[in-house]
DNA sequence: TGAAATGTTGGGGCG
DNA sequence: ACGCCCCAACATTTC
């Protein structure tokens, strides 16, 4: 079926005694142009809102996701309450809930022949998601329950695009020229309006406090909402401001400058789904015509989710089973000193700080610290993916895992392995004026721009002056880059097939 | 969505 | 004025 995306106002004249339609949200955390929602809305019955916080997932969400979803879902609140919606909050593990919660509901309904309620939901494409939602589809459907799911959160089905020996791409260029040959982009839907809420309550609904997502003793997210407002009021305001900017126009000069504001920073808010693919696209369609190179961002990541669709296991195994061989370093102090932004280069370590101080990092930032744990420090890539997975507020299944292969080289179009970041020369290029890093390791600060981003080879005097005594209050480096990148490279010829 | 080593060219200093 | 060397600057190749 599908909704009317024109008028969007309804009325519903159901008695009380009509059991809701069961509008199951997730990663899609917003009511405007969300599908299942405006079916629901639209299907004749009240409409009851849950959310189900699943602890016992395959991954549970890390801790900067957690707090983001705390927030996300007090916003969801607020927008729900706005349409006549109350979000009901439940705990544990959908595959019991969900059924057992429409057996509940539609316990009157379900001897009739027609058929019982309508349980609606936006699909998801992880591992864990497809199985969980298939699983719960067939018992509903097994019951005599309707289940309806909707595109939502990716411009296309990852099964949608394949190449011409009828095979899902590989390589990025293709697979997006191909995507945008599929024609025009869905407008979105609208927000449904006046919609009637279920009235009743459940037993087992728990509060946003009981989920107890927030960080406590310490408070490590203490900084995070000075950067970042979840929620969709939050991301149609950084939208609004990167198109007014006109930071697309400018995006193919200085999105890969971290001392710059020229992103979006629009990643976790998509990743909770509190914006749309859709929404970002005609946006930005209608503000500017020089807007490609951002648009291929969002490119990417339906690149990164077709491979995840097709890979279930992408954060765990990898895409190029020769690299099965490969062997890692285990050194702990070494991943510790990674992630603790203490590896002695500046601009390594201001990435790390800041992911830890904000929950996000720049995104040519990740590339070089990536690349830098992978190659330099040779820690299994597996080591990085989870440390990101558990820091950045926007962890994505399938960005995270097919951006840490594709730095690694094991993964599809990948990076080649012969390809090591200067760790000095991309600090010189994209942080000229050493801005980033003395915004991140302030003790550097005050360092010349001509050494800042080499403090080790700075005379003596000059450290001095400048506050800094190396392996005192600024560590010296952990690994030589010469040594470092000719090991790495040595290390990447031994698998080569 | 690299970096480093190696090769080539051409201007300028200098005997 | 010429040849030689040095070495940027740029191009090519290799990893």
């Amino acid at each position: 079926m599908s909704p009317d995306r024109a008028d969007s106002s309804i009325t519903l004249s159901s008695a009380p005694s009509i059991a809701p339609s069961i509008m199951w949200f997730r990663h899609d955390l917003r009511i405007c142009d969300n599908p299942a929602l405006m079916a629901a809305s639209q299907a004749g019955r009240p409409v009851a809102a849950i959310y189900i916080y699943d602890q016992q997932s395959e991954r549970p969400l890390g801790a900067a996701s957690q707090w983001w979803l705390h927030h996300s879902l007090a916003a969801l609140e607020q927008d729900l309450s706005a349409v006549g919606l109350r979000l009901i909050l439940l705990r544990g593990n959908p595959q019991i809930i969900i059924p057992s919660l429409a057996q509940e509901l539609y316990k009157e309904e379900l001897s009739k022949e027609e058929g019982a309620g309508g349980v609606f939901w936006n699909r998801r494409y992880d591992g864990y998601g497809v199985e969980t939602d298939s699983q719960i589809k067939s018992a509903l459907k097994d019951d005599g329950v309707q289940v309806q799911s909707f595109k939502a959160n990716l411009l296309f089905e990852p099964w949608e695009i394949k190449n011409g020996s009828g095979e899902y791409y590989k390589v990025f260029t293709p697979f997006w020229r191909a995507a945008q040959k599929l024609g025009g982009i869905e407008p979105v839907f609208s927000t449904p309006k006046n919609i009637i809420g279920f009235a009743g309550r459940l037993a087992d609904e728990v509060t946003l406090d009981d989920l107890d997502l927030l960080p406590r003793q310490p408070n490590w997210a203490h900084g995070f909402s000075q950067y970042f407002t979840p929620g969709s009021a939050g991301a149609r305001e950084k939208l609004t401001r990167f198109l007014q900017d006109e930071r697309p126009e400018k995006y193919d000069n200085d999105r890969n400058r971290p001392d710059l504001f020229a992103t979006s920073r629009l990643s976790a808010h998509l990743a909770f789904g509190e914006i749309s693919p859709r929404q970002i696209w005609h946006h930005t369609r209608a503000k500017t015509d020089k807007g490609d190179k951002f648009l291929s961002e969002i490119g990417w990541r339906e690149f990164s989710y077709s491979l995840l669709f097709h890979n279930p296991k992408l954060a765990r195994v990898n895409f190029k089973p020769a690299f099965d061989k490969f062997t890692w370093s285990g050194d702990k102090d070494k991943l510790r000193a990674w992630q603790r932004g203490q590896t002695g280069y500046p601009f390594i370590d201001a990435g790390m700080r800041e992911l830890w101080a904000t929950g996000w990092q720049h995104n040519r930032v990740r590339m070089v610290t990536a690349s830098f744990l992978i190659k330099h420090l040779r820690i299994d890539w597996r080591e990085g993916e989870r440390w990101f997975w558990d820091t950045l507020v926007d962890a994505d299944p399938a960005s995270n895992a097919a951006s840490w292969q594709w730095v690694a080289g094991s993964g599809a179009d990948a990076a080649p392995y012969f390809r090591v970041f200067n760790p000095i020369t991309q600090s010189q290029k994209f942080d000229p004026h050493g801005d980033y890093i003395s915004k991140w390791v302030p003790e550097l600060s005050r360092l010349p721009v001509k050494f800042i981003h080499t403090p080790w080879e700075a005379p003596e005097q000059i450290l001095k002056q400048a506050g800094i005594s190396l392996g005192q209050n600024y560590p010296a480096p952990i690994v030589d880059h010469k040594i470092a990148r000719e090991a790495a490279l040595a290390a990447y010829q031994a698998i080569r097939t």
